[in-house]
RNA sequence: UGGGGCGUCGUCAAGCGGUAAGACACAGGUCUUUGGAACCUGCAUUCGGAGGUUCGAAUCCUCCCGCCCCAGCCA
């Protein structure tokens, strides 16, 4: 594993929340100490958001030399599971972020929680109120209307916490009591009118078990969980903004060790693709991919199985800045940053994606030669490496065309190409089924001066194409994805269903490509450059005698542009 | 029409009273044994709008407009 470069502060751009941590370090609050946390709730898998999230806490860890936590917020035990908590701990560090021996659970703090609970019902700040979800909902008002107060708000304190433990201890039904804050019915902010503390719940809880009846609400676990842990900074995302005084209020009411301060920034969107927990989730329940590591999906397994480097998912993450402004970020731009690190890291090999066998017509029967080609042209120490040529070879199909257009370069009846590494060759004909009328195979000429030398002068050959040995390549799968949707914002269709804008295209599976031969044996997980086509990592199921490459991302591609254009006009 | 936020290029985003960074995208071009990469050029006389303060405003003030979030015993 590579190490993570670490940049001096000053060389990173600045956005709000380094401001207000710098302005934090010189005025001495929090001791000048950083301690931030990474809180999901295990109920799905992390995506490319909160990628930016975890970036974001344990890359301010990391600059100020602080600490990062990594804590499950397992509050609500109708919707987690262990098979999340695990691919979390999997992502997290597979992004390459180390939580150390700081590794928590909300539930880890019931016990604690509950003790601070019975403290406010104590001083008078909480109660049990009888009211059903639909009764509270009554009394809660309206945006532009106050709530009214309900009448279990003056319990006297001994019945407050005669009932509180009561429900602990599982005297009454699910939903037939909860635990209120007494805050403001009347407070124009809805988290103010006396917000559920606990509610009960009888769930198997994936750590605690059965040993809870009564759970605690995130607007109440959070910030003590926070506090316990001395977070100086808990950075959440905008919707949040409305529970901060929600947050402060449990902090200034419970004797917490510590007082955090929350900050909120804007969540990322992306362009062609969804974002949502529960979005996602429908397109694995109903098939609409192969599962939430489906190289298609924005989550961080589908991203790691896509081939999409750390690294480059790390600078990504540094580039689109933070702030608070709602904002989407083109795909276009995570593809740049996995293409800009993969061009320096990715060894170049040659694949034929759908073949073209070619017969070089004056190069003898039996010859092989050992060409050598470079790994890497980006990166000399990748070394070299020898490829076998012949007299027959696979060429893609895309490199021919019978009736070339204009600007189209490469081979046509009687144009020459360059094989990369190897020899200029010019096609004399092209033999074709003579039922069907399909080219079969091209009768060429192979230029036998021309091998590693310069292009002679007066011939313009402006094209380099790459080839495979018939007689060496091993046939593999090869997968092409595209964009899982058609529309930049999926979700906007105005009434439609977001599936609706599924790209029926977005995969296409192609068998009997030819790769050199020195690929049959890479690992899952390898990464490589297909010359002239794109990234392409061994599949995770990819097998020696099955070998399986799923596109990464294309190489740009001039010529495409150019078709397309042609096409249009 | 309650409350909380936010409005700088198509998209992100610097800027913090001294005269609009950068990146992606896009459009041209150079170079090239990847039509890749790299490199060069172009791309906001203007910062949601209108007033005001000031020698000077994207930055300060006022009003207006627009967008996002909140009425789960979800997080």
């Amino acid at each position: 594993m590579e190490t993570r470069d670490t940049k001096p502060a000053g060389e990173m751009p600045s956005h709000f929340i380094r401001d207000i941590i710098d302005a934090d370090q010189t005025s001495g609050k929090h001791g000048n100490r950083v301690h931030t946390r990474f809180p999901p709730e295990p109920n799905g898998y992390l995506h490319i958001g909160h990628a930016k999230s975890i970036c974001l806490n344990f890359g301010l860890a990391l600059q100020y030399g602080g600490l990062c936590n990594l804590r499950f917020d397992d509050t609500n035990p109708t919707k987690e599971e262990v098979e999340y908590v695990e691919s979390i701990q999997e992502d997290v560090r597979w992004l390459g972020f180390d939580w150390e021996e700081r590794l928590f659970y909300a539930s880890d703090y019931f016990e604690q929680l509950y003790r601070f609970a019975e403290e406010l019902i104590v001083n008078g700040k909480a109660y049990v109120c009888d009211l059903s979800a639909e009764e509270v909902r009554q009394l809660r008002g309206t945006l532009t209307e106050p709530g009214r107060e309900s009448p279990y708000r003056d319990r006297p304190v001994e019945e407050n916490l005669d009932l509180f433990r009561r429900m602990r201890a599982g005297e009454f039904e699910d939903g037939s009591r909860t635990l209120r804050a007494r805050i403001d019915m009347s407070s124009p902010n809805l988290n103010m009118r006396d917000p559920v503390l606990y509610r009960i719940l009888r769930a198997e809880h994936h750590r605690t078990g059965d040993a809870w009846c009564i759970y605690p609400m995130y607007d109440y676990a959070h910030p003590l969980s926070d506090a316990l842990e001395k977070i100086t900074h808990s950075v959440c995302t905008l919707e949040f903004e409305d529970h901060r005084p929600l947050y402060d209020w449990c902090l200034d009411n419970v004797s917490v060790p510590y007082k955090p301060q929350q900050i909120e920034f804007a969540r990322l969107n992306m362009t062609y693709t969804v974002m949502s927990k529960r979005k996602l989730l429908r397109l694995v329940q109903e098939g609409r991919v192969s599962g939430w590591d489906d190289p298609r999906m924005p989550t961080i397994a589908g991203m790691r199985r896509r081939g999409y480097p750390p690294e480059a998912i790390r600078t990504f993450c540094e580039r689109i800045g933070v702030a608070k402004v709602p904002s989407t970020v083109d795909f276009a731009f995570l593809e740049h940053c996995i293409r800009e690190y993969l061009n320096r890291h990715a060894p170049r090999v040659m694949a034929v994606l759908e073949p073209l066998r070619v017969v070089l017509t004056n190069y003898p029967q039996e010859k092989i030669e050992w060409l050598e080609a470079e790994n890497n042209p980006e990166d000399p120490s990748a070394g070299k490496r020898l490829l076998p040529f012949g007299r027959e070879l696979f060429m893609e199909r895309e490199d021919f065309m019978e009736d070339p257009p204009k600007k189209f370069y490469r081979l046509a009846p009687g144009r020459e190409v360059r094989l990369k590494h190897a020899y200029i060759i010019r096609c004399d004909e092209a033999v074709k089924d003579p039922a069907t009328g399909k080219v079969v195979e091209l009768r060429c000429t192979a230029d036998l001066e021309s091998r590693g030398a310069e292009v002679p002068s007066g011939r313009s050959v402006k094209v380099t194409c790459h080839w495979v040995s018939a007689a060496h390549a091993v046939p593999a799968e090869v997968r092409l994805y595209e964009k899982l949707f058609l529309k930049e914002n999926p979700e906007s269709a105005e009434g439609g269903d977001f599936v609706e804008n599924l790209n029926p295209d977005s995969l296409k599976v192609l068998e009997g490509c030819m790769v050199e031969p020195g690929l049959a044996s890479a690992g899952p997980g390898r990464i490589f450059q297909f010359m002239r086509q794109g990234y392409f990592n061994v599949d995770a199921g990819s097998r020696a005698d099955h070998p399986v490459f799923n596109r990464t991302v294309s190489l740009k591609d001039t010529w495409a542009k150019i078709a397309q254009k042609q096409a249009s006009q």
